[in-house]
Parts: C-alpha cells; sequence; structure tokens
DNA sequence: CCCAAATCAGTAATGATTACTATTTTATTA
DNA sequence: TAATAAAATAGTAATCATTACTGATTTGGG
C-alpha cells in the first residue's frame, strides 16, 4: 500500500463518519454512493490492507461477517444478539493483558465482547 | 434433542477428551475413528445444538473457524497468531459485564480473547 | 410390536471472502 | 511532457467453512 487511490480514501470517508461498526458488504453499498462501479473486491482488498497497516481495526463478533472499525484506540464491544448492533464500552484496565503477560503469553491486541440484550432492544418488549 | 445418538456421545467424548479447543473439522477427524461412516454434517449439526443446549461453548477467535470448548466455566483465551493454539487463562472477575450493566446492556456470555504469540512460540525462535 | 419423532448419511447449496487477470492509475525520473 | 515500472482496479471465477435438503434408519413411549 504506496499509492493513493480514491477507492481507498473513499472506503476511509465512508468508515469514519460512521459508529456501528460495518461490514464489509455494508461499506461497499455505502462507498457506491461515491464511486458507483467500485468492485466488492477491492473494498475487501483495501479494508485488509489497512487493518494489517494499523489503521483501521478489525473486529469479529462471531455473527459470521467481518466487522470494521475506524476507532483504532483500545475499547470493548457490546454486541447484542437481538439487533446485531455493536457499541462501544470503555474498560479501565487490560486485565487480560497483565494476566496473558504473567502467563508467559505476549498479547498484541485484546479483545473484550459482551454478547447479549441491547437497551434499545429491551425498552421494545 | 431429545434421543440418544451414538454420534453425539462420541462426539462429546472426543470433545471432553482434548484442550486444544478444536475446530468441527477436526472433532470429525477424530470421531471417525470410532465411527468411521460419520457424516461431517452430523458433527456440525449435533456441535451447534449442544452448543445451543449450553453444554458445550462455540469459541470464535477470528482465524475463519468455529473452535468448540468441552469447558462450559467462565474464562478467558489467548489465540497465538503464529500457531494458531488457544489456551486458556483465568481472570478473577468479569469487569465488562458490570460495565455493561452499567451502561444498560444485558450480558449474556462475555468473551475475552487476547492475541499475540505463545510462550512456546517464543522461545522457538 | 407399532408408530411418530428424532437422527442420520450422503449430497447439494449457500455465501462471505479470496484469487486471478487484463486494464488503468499513480509516482518517479528524464 | 513523455516514458516507465509498480500499485491499484473492475470484473469475474474460485474457495471453503458451514448449512440445508432428502430419503433411510434409529430411538423411545405406549
Amino acid at each position: 500500500m504506496k499509492n493513493y487511490s480514491k477507492q481507498r480514501e473513499a472506503i476511509l470517508t465512508v468508515l469514519s463518519q460512521t459508529d456501528t461498526h460495518p461490514t464489509a458488504n455494508w461499506i461497499y453499498e455505502q462507498v457506491r454512493e461515491i464511486i458507483p462501479n467500485i468492485s466488492l473486491g477491492t473494498v475487501y482488498r483495501n479494508l485488509s490492507q489497512l487493518s494489517q497497516n494499523g489503521e483501521i481495526l478489525s473486529l469479529n463478533v462471531g455473527d459470521g461477517f467481518e466487522h470494521f472499525d475506524y476507532d483504532t484506540t483500545p475499547h470493548a464491544h457490546l454486541h447484542c444478539k437481538k439487533c446485531g448492533c455493536i457499541h462501544d464500552a470503555r474498560l479501565e484496565s487490560d486485565p487480560l493483558a497483565k494476566l496473558s503477560k504473567k502467563m508467559g503469553f505476549t498479547p498484541e491486541t485484546t479483545i473484550y465482547v459482551a454478547y447479549g440484550i441491547c437497551q434499545n432492544c429491551k425498552t421494545k418488549n
């Protein structure tokens, strides 16, 4: 990833303007409104490069889709089993990083996901 | 899942005798040594039922495979990016459950995964 | 023993993601 | 500005873990 491309810029723009932790396909749909003939493969390739490069985060909550996050600062995620939404949460410390180091493991990233029912879905019923 | 089947028993036996957090396909290979003509679909169906039933855990560490765990007590996982191994870790508390409740979220399960290099891979190089 | 529900083996289909290829774009250097 | 090589793209085909389907077999209760 050395050269500029308007496709990558559009992908980053779309991702930076949402906090919904979208999938590759959702990003594809949105970017098509900027670049109508962009290829889905281009979206996948750029998202993959950007996440390997540390510019964005790749997030897997176990729903069969890879999700992406423009916010690369460490934070936890709350995943609703009902509506599928993913919200952020800020833990004050990273106990798993500490514990794993104690155990001889070298953590690169730690992933915290709560799976349950979000406030919005609770009030609905 | 109301009736006994020797296939399900063999799957549970295999899973209970490893701590490697295997994939469906690995379990399939092992169970074939007990029931040579078992179908891969049967393994998937039973693992899915058992995990929905709370008898086993389904674990997604983002490597493209679903992993299974006979140990259903709450614990964290350390996933090595090099060899792909998954080890257990016991956190003393569940800070994300607490935090998410405070935020109006109702957590059903919390998932803690550290991604990095395991002790074994570190000593190798 | 009978029967309905559960389960199975075998196979086909699904669908998110990746790979491939010929073409276009970017950045550099003259 | 023109030439050039590397990088990126669009479009399409392939991959492969998982799920769905179907007709046969097994289970368990009466």
